[in-house]
DNA sequence: TAGCATAGGGATAATTTTATCCCTTATATC
DNA sequence: GATATAAGGGATAAAATTATCCCTATGCTA
């Protein structure tokens, strides 16, 4: 198994929490759960552009850091159901700051970013609803 | 220059977000420049563990994303300050949340982050004083 | 019997991100 | 003259993260 070669900073707040929501598909992931989608096969429907073996790497990762819970049913084709942790649930507040923060201000991130002369291609798929929506929080 | 091979996604808030995030010390450098840790040689300081090159490079990239300008004082040796933009500053109640977030449940994360078996070392210097804790901030 | 669905994981390639090393500029100080 | 300071950046090495490919298991359906 793969080993870090160069020591984790964690000496504050920030970088732990990072460490948490490091990987692509982090957040996304926490949300889709947030909101019920919580198996692997739904997720992958879901989120366009995941692969299987990433969605499994990450999933174990957000269980390994104590942020999701995995239930197995013991049936044949496998099923299995992800969901949110009391500290999992702790995190979404951000997450829904973090994706609300994106989408208002969308059109200008899109520009800066597309500027960006290494950032050659895009890929915009439209989004799934997200829980935000689905409870309807609003925060102008 | 380094050319993106696979495109980026950007199709909902959350991974608009992440990209104007991403990078080792993004999170940091702002959380900086907001407490008026202004000067390149002053952040080098501040934060223990980044190195010029890496700072430079995150600095420039923060600069693209319109979330810090630059001031370039025509001396000699240099003098420049940054300073976040409105945009940036949107972001720091994000930032605060994400920071206090990770003191909060420092206990539980060194915990799980330090027994997973890929994290054979953390390395964990004082942190130095956050904005929150100068504007006197709580969010228990 | 072949193929699908479901979830997981090993091995390795490809890509992206960070780290390391060295060079530039111009002034001040030892 | 050597050295420090301040900021920036090119080239490349190293490390970390993602992607790709293939294999496991078992019951159901065509």
């Amino acid at each position: 198994m793969y080993e870090r070669k160069i020591p984790l900073t964690i000496d504050c707040g920030l970088h732990l929490t990072k460490e948490v929501l490091n990987g692509k598909w982090k957040p996304a992931l926490l949300n889709a759960i947030s909101m019920d989608v919580k198996r692997p096969s739904e997720i992958l429907r879901l989120l366009q552009g995941v692969t299987r073996r990433v969605l499994t790497v990450q999933l174990k990762e957000l269980e390994e850091h104590g942020m999701v819970e995995k239930k197995i049913y013991p049936q044949l084709p496998p099923k299995v159901e992800y969901s949110l942790t009391e500290i999992g649930w702790s995190l979404m507040p951000i997450i829904d700051a973090l994706n609300q923060w994106g989408d208002k201000n969308r059109q200008f991130l899109e520009t800066v970013i597309t500027q960006d002369p290494k950032t050659t291609q895009v890929s915009k798929s439209p989004c799934p609803a997200y829980r935000h929506l689905l409870t309807e929080r609003d925060t102008g």
